[in-house]
RNA sequence: GGUCCCAUCGUCUAGUGGUUAGGACGUUAGAUUCUCAAUCUAAUAACACCGGUUCGACUCCGGUUGGGAUCACCA
């Protein structure tokens, strides 16, 4: 009998470094980790990688944090020290980093470079003008210790390179694309700090995917030609690596990588559009992924049971704005009333239609009547703005439905106000019944319907008459039409 | 330019050697309707190309073409 392997826990991290707003291809990526470590009862951790102090700023891991948790991604784990909600970041971590340093150059696995960086360049740029891969020419590396210690000494500026095998062939089997086979000579040595305090991208990714023990490395195309570096590292350093998956990119209309051109691409402007956490959650799970089945709305719940990696597409997907606007409307209507009310509020309230964000009877009723014309929520400000305004501001002639004449247009609004007033049960079914009885009378509802609806909206299009004269009331309801009437006067 | 990755309707995709190539969004038409939505019904539309393997290829292999990513003392 052979003993069953004991399992080991899943960890997966999402690492973005904070130099910009978040964007929605960080968040496919941190979704993706999110489902795969929570099907498997594992933990996703949160890495800021603000290695780079010039571009990163505080203001973009707070917005990112925030924008994780607005989608429902909370992270599990952080360093003690800071509290369970803090995510590592790698500024904080430079202890760590230094010791494995100090390890590699020990080791010989990585040297002192006092090549200028000019040097570097020039070199670099005259490979490629041959047509060859621009790799460092290792005119460092095999400097003997004495001459390093006598260039430190006088204080010579270096960096450390890690020292690049030649010849061999990496190969790793990328959970989502199959076998990868790279030739380490392209590769070269590449600097993986610049002095003791500043380390670069390669290496402190690595350092803290072992220090963490990151097992699922899931992270976008763009880190392929990364991964033989790192795997080098991992093996100089010696220990195993982790499982690779690299997802394809979110392509534009154009099918490069999405970027501003092609619309909203941070998630921070999807929120102020009105959409949805649920239906922006959704979309992006379907971008590149499918359960293999016609489902196609689900709940995170669901998305983290039937996720799985080997379901995963291989090619970029381009981001369909279209369709999400499907889902989110679907997410819209199927919401409670009093839940779409309060996340509506914000929207009134900005837009000056209310002065605060409380609900009441007649804002939810407005709100409801058009629940299923939103397709995202500030959309509603446009939509119910009516309710709120004293001066509806439209042209007399959109009252005419049709063939109508200024006379036939005053006697329907004036048989309305008669209606309105006779009006004793003023109900929605009640009305329903003297209005349509009265309408079926005419050649065409619209006769009596249209300048009706007109008159309390001044909209071409909008929700039905019988409904807003509910919403807005007897008085009002009869203010709006006799000002109809006034018109033409 | 080097290296790597990718290729089914306009878009997102199902498909794992034999299917009328399925679904969804979009679009178009119809039903409903005072309008706009919503809803229902129908239609539209795809295996990039060329070779091989095979009795049989969308499916496997090779190539071509096309697209993309990446080549920092950024991440």
């Amino acid at each position: 009998m052979i003993a069953k392997k004991e399992e080991k826990e899943i960890r997966t991290r999402y690492a973005p470094s904070p130099t910009g707003p978040f964007h929605i291809g960080g968040a496919r990526t941190a979704l993706f980790n999110y489902l795969f470590s929570k099907k498997n009862n594992g933990k996703f951790i949160l890495r800021i990688e603000d290695t780079d102090k010039e571009r990163s700023k505080r203001e973009f891991e707070t917005q990112l944090m925030g924008n994780l948790k607005w989608m429902g991604m909370n992270w599990d784990e952080g360093p003690e020290m800071s509290g369970p909600h803090d995510p590592y970041r790698q500024s904080e971590r430079n202890g760590i980093y230094k010791k494995y340093l100090e390890k590699l150059i020990e080791e010989g696995h990585a040297y002192h470079c006092f090549c200028s960086k000019e040097d570097v360049e020039s070199q670099k740029q005259y490979l490629m003008s041959i047509g060859e891969a621009p790799i460092y020419n290792g005119k460092c590396r095999d400097l003997d210790k004495e001459t390093v210690e006598k260039y430190l000494k006088e204080g010579k500026r270096s960096v450390i390179r890690f020292k690049a095998p030649f010849g061999e062939k990496i190969v790793f089997d990328d959970l989502i694309r199959g076998k990868i086979e790279v030739d380490s000579s392209t590769i070269g040595d590449f600097v993986i700090a610049k002095d003791f305090d500043n380390y670069l991208y390669n290496f402190t990714c690595v350092v803290d995917d072992i220090d963490m023990q990151i097992n699922y490395v899931i992270r976008g195309e763009d880190h392929i030609p990364n991964t033989p570096k790192q795997i080098l590292l991992i093996k100089a350093m010696g220990f195993d690596v982790p499982r690779y998956a690299h997802l394809s990119l979110i392509l534009g209309a154009d099918r490069k990588k999405m970027s501003k051109r092609d619309g909203k691409t941070s998630i921070d402007e999807y929120i102020e559009a009105g959409y949805l956490p649920e239906a922006l959650i959704n979309f992006i799970a379907f971008l590149g992924w499918n359960p293999g089945t016609e489902k196609e709305i689900y709940t995170m719940e669901e998305l983290i049971h039937d996720f799985s990696l080997e379901k995963i597409q291989k090619s970029g997907a381009i981001f369909n704005i279209d369709k999400l606007d499907w889902v989110n409307g679907l997410y819209i209507r199927k919401m409670p009333i009093k839940e779409l009310t309060e996340r509506c509020l914000p929207y009134l309230k900005k837009a000056g239609l209310i002065s605060e964000e409380i609900s009441s009877p007649f804002i939810e009723k407005a709100i409801s009547l058009y629940q299923e014309r939103l397709k995202k929520l500030s959309e509603i400000v446009e939509l119910v703005d009516i309710f709120f305004k004293e001066d509806l501001g439209y042209e007399k002639d959109l009252l005419k439905w049709k063939t109508m004449e200024d006379k036939d247009v005053v006697a329907s609004l004036e048989k309305s106000y008669e209606l309105v007033l006779g009006a004793e049960e003023y109900t929605k079914q009640n009305l329903e019944k003297i209005f349509l009885a009265e309408a079926e009378k005419m050649e065409n509802r619209g006769n009596l319907l249209w300048p009706l609806r007109v008159s309390l909206t001044g909209k071409k299009s909008s929700a039905g008459p019988i409904e807003l004269m509910e919403a807005l009331g007897k008085e009002e309801t009869l203010k709006r039409i006799k000002k109809a009437i006034q018109k033409y006067a």
